[in-house]
DNA sequence: CGGCAAGTTGACCTGACTCAAGCCACGTGG
DNA sequence: CCACGTGGCTTGAGTCAGGTCAACTTGCCG
């Protein structure tokens, strides 16, 4: 078991074992040379970190919060069938997620995303551990997070929620609280 | 063996048999409801088609030209080690394929995308068929396919071209055909 | 209470989109 | 073989969504 607050792989390293999250949220991202940073996927408890068959990782990984990670050895993965299993369940999920994320960054308007954003919120704020209270949403993403998840700038993920807010389509709590407070408007949109 | 022209799989449709590319390229895309299109890879012989595992197909698949296409049925695919070997490699692939495409259309400038593009035709071209002559690269894709693949609009396409040609970074052929003129300084323009 | 990171807001700028017109390549039929 | 039609490419002018820059506020921790 290794507790970790960080980085969990850096892009370029050598790899074969896999780490499950056992606590907290971590962000899959690449970085380009001069900083600017896309996140594609977030994950939470129950998913595993890391290509077993591939020989280095292609991207980077990141706690978002203090988390429990558990690591397995490449003999590990090679020997059950289970995580073989789970590995590969996991793959076509993040297939699915990154087509829908490219569609996202490449087709739709920074409104749109904002919206679709919001409307994965509750499977996301499951995922990645406990909610609050009825129907507050609670992330551990800062805004420039949620900004390079949308391939958006902070100001412009600010404006758009302060939009939302005042047509009362959503209410925000402390740091990072969200309340959805009209879905079908959301929808609407998301979606065009 | 089907011999096709232009919808290999619609979105939703029921899965469970998976295609092999024999002959000519293929394009793998979503729509949205008012038209927008984005196009995440691009795929030529040797590749499958189809998930598996999976239920539905959750995106779209179209013949870029005619095209000759291998079915294996779900049983066949089932007792095959080899077809599923190649299966997960390619899942592999298209993951990593995937990610720095999110990065691309997340962070890239127009011109970054452009140059990204061309600086990849050379194993895109290999990959859909013939060269047609020395450094000479064939494309089957239209504009507006290299727009809907860049997430661009065709214009913006048409534009960076021009500026390249103009700079005698690239030259065009006939249709669809590129020459790379000047490889280091594309490769300066695609990464910051 | 102080200090710092995160969020908000305004003014301005610009890269990519929109709209529109014209051009070119290619296939078709006379 | 050429005239014509059509779909794709090019180019210009103008617009606008989102980025940039900068100041200010808020929340969060000691």
């Amino acid at each position: 078991m290794v507790p970790s607050r960080l980085i969990a792989c850096a892009e370029g390293t050598a790899s074969g074992s896999i780490y499950e999250i056992l606590e907290g949220g971590v962000i899959i991202f690449k970085t380009l040379g001069d900083g600017r940073r896309q996140i594609f996927d977030i994950l939470g408890p129950g998913s595993l970190i890391g290509n077993a068959a591939g020989q280095t990782y292609n991207y980077s990984a990141e706690c978002l919060t203090k988390c429990r990670l558990l690591k397995y050895s490449p003999a590990e993965v090679a020997v059950s069938a289970t995580l073989q299993q789970r590995l590969s369940q996991q793959l076509l999920r993040m297939i699915e997620a990154l087509q829908e994320h490219a569609l996202l960054l490449g087709r739709r308007t920074a409104m749109e995303r904002i919206a679709s954003f919001l409307l994965a919120l509750p499977q996301l704020s499951i995922r990645l551990g406990r909610q609050p209270g009825e129907g507050l949403l609670q992330t551990a993403l800062k805004q420039r997070d949620i900004g390079d998840y949308l391939g958006l700038k902070v100001e412009t993920v600010s404006r758009n929620l302060a939009i939302l807010k005042r047509s009362t389509i959503i209410s925000t709590g402390k740091r990072g609280q969200f309340r959805l407070l009209d879905m079908a408007a959301l929808q609407r949109m998301a979606d065009p």
